[in-house]
DNA sequence: TAAACTCGATAGCTTAAACCTATGCATGAA
DNA sequence: TTCATGCATAGGTTTAAGCTATCGAGTTTA
């Protein structure tokens, strides 16, 4: 049995008359009786009764004739959702960002892709990078935006930012009065680090060229916010992604941010998606959208 | 877009893995490959995402296979309701009956109608030939029981059986007193009919060679039960179907029947139906199941 | 009563497409 | 590096859906 055969059945019932039903159906007269004729011997029964003059269906025929209907219909809904599919810029689009992006990103990007893409749905997730690339393999994600090369095969990257990576301390400590922070002196200092698993803390230890200070353990905090609250409070200093500055917190903890003066203390945003997905068009053009909002000192020059 | 095709999207979105779900299908892997292929290409949208090792239904092929399997589902519900059409015994059928042959026969053959097929749901109307040729040539019937010959187009018949016709007169007419009446004695009786259209009055006219005797219309009844208490309030005298003739009539209005000395004085019961019905082999047993329980003397040879 | 007409069925052929086997190619594991 | 896995591609075969032409039963018209 074929979707063919029940348009035919459909045709046949609706018109009573195999010629103008063959007419409906674009077909020469011959075919059709021809694929009726054989789809009542594949179900067994008469659909039609074809007495001389007029063609009626059989209850069977009637019945089959209803149902095929409905199924029909059915059939072209599910092309009517293929199409509205086809469009990519139309649907859900679940993100994951790490933790200490979202905070930053979140508020700049989400007007602008809502303006660039109003028919899409985007969801966000905020979570480790090692979790946001294991939902993102595991199809939970579309995609993530992570501040780490994936590494792991079967995910690309699209650069979104470079971002350099500001010191933030008490306004009344030494180094303040700098115009830039050399790496050199950050060696001396104490650095309160986020916990375990934000790629941050790797990338802060990195830049200074230490390795976890022992007995720091205690000052790990959970958000960026808190390491902030907490070199305002002089427990020490702290590096900061410089889209994350904010300019109430020279005023409320009494922070400034300055500069490094090594070039290579930031850190490349990236969009990380799977080599399979298919609406990767799509999420070039999210990408470009997010490098728009973003400050241009610090966009890199993209794919 | 194919029934086939949506069994194949069901298949790769269940087992995720188009080897497996090619041999679910019972074809090759490449074969499957292609045909999902194409109706990619065909709806305009990636079903799947076929990254290196795992594969994956997109968004859209995960609501169209949801929904492919519902309509698969319905398909294969067709088929069931074909099969069970398939079976001529069962479902309806819708007999009429000419008014002088319901009331004798539908006692007798209901029950064994019953007892043979089970499955069926038999249907009777009862009224004048003509109206039940009609609505059998228009398919609101699928056979009528009939005692002429229904000349119609388009319409067979099956012989049932062939019915004398007695004489039904009052206890203590003189005509009583003898074992048969001779045809030629009915000529000079007031011989009482049943309302036009009915064709029993033709035919009790036909056997008494008379054309319709003038000044008698105001006594056609509408019944052969009213004409049987005419006959037995005195009024004249009427041609009774054999298989009518009642054992109380003689007990209570005082009737007796007397058979004719003309044997060709009968009709002949029949069931009539559209050349073109695709029950045919039912109507013949059903017609057999009704010459058993009819009296064997009335039975004709049959088919 | 014959001729024309209607309409579904049949015959014979053509073409499209579904299917097969064999092989390619990319990726991940040994 | 080699092997294994798994989907895609290539080329050829076969099924079946399609066509035109024609038949034949049953009506209608002349």
């Amino acid at each position: 049995m074929n979707l063919r055969d029940l348009r035919y059945v459909c045709a046949v019932a609706e018109h009573r008359h195999f010629g103008r039903a063959a007419e409906a159906c674009h077909v020469s007269q011959p075919t059709l009786s021809g694929q009726i004729r054989k789809l009542e011997v594949y179900l067994g029964v008469d659909l039609f009764e074809r007495s001389n003059r007029i063609v009626r269906p059989t209850p069977v025929g009637e019945e089959i004739a209803a149902r095929a209907r409905i199924l029909l219909q059915q059939a072209a809904e599910i092309e009517r959702l293929a199409q509205a599919g086809r469009d990519p810029e139309a649907g859900a689009l679940r993100l994951g960002m790490i933790a200490t992006v979202a905070p930053a990103l979140l508020p700049l990007c989400l007007p602008a892709l809502r303006r660039r893409f109003p028919r899409l749905h985007p969801g966000f997730v905020e979570d480790l990078t090692d979790i946001l690339l294991r939902r993102l393999a595991d199809g939970e994600l579309d995609g993530a935006v992570i501040a780490t090369d994936p590494g792991d095969a079967g995910l690309k990257c699209l650069p979104l930012y470079s971002e350099p990576f500001l010191v933030a301390m008490p306004k009344d400590h030494p180094l303040a009065t700098a115009e830039r922070v050399a790496v050199a002196d950050l060696k001396s200092v104490h650095l309160l680090l986020l916990t375990d698993g934000h790629c941050l803390r790797d990338q802060a230890l990195e830049v200074c060229a230490m390795a976890v200070p022992p007995g720091q353990i205690d000052t790990s905090a959970t958000s960026l916010e808190t390491l902030v609250n907490l070199v305002g409070a002089g427990l020490g200093l702290t590096l900061v992604p410089a889209l994350s500055v904010r300019p109430g917190w020279s005023t409320d903890p009494g922070i400034v941010c300055r500069p490094l003066d090594e070039a290579a203390a930031r850190r490349e945003v990236r969009l990380a998606y799977r080599t399979g997905f298919p609406r990767q068009s799509l999420l070039q053009q999210v990408a470009a959208t997010i490098r728009e909002v973003v400050p241009t000192a610090l966009v890199t020059p993209g794919e």
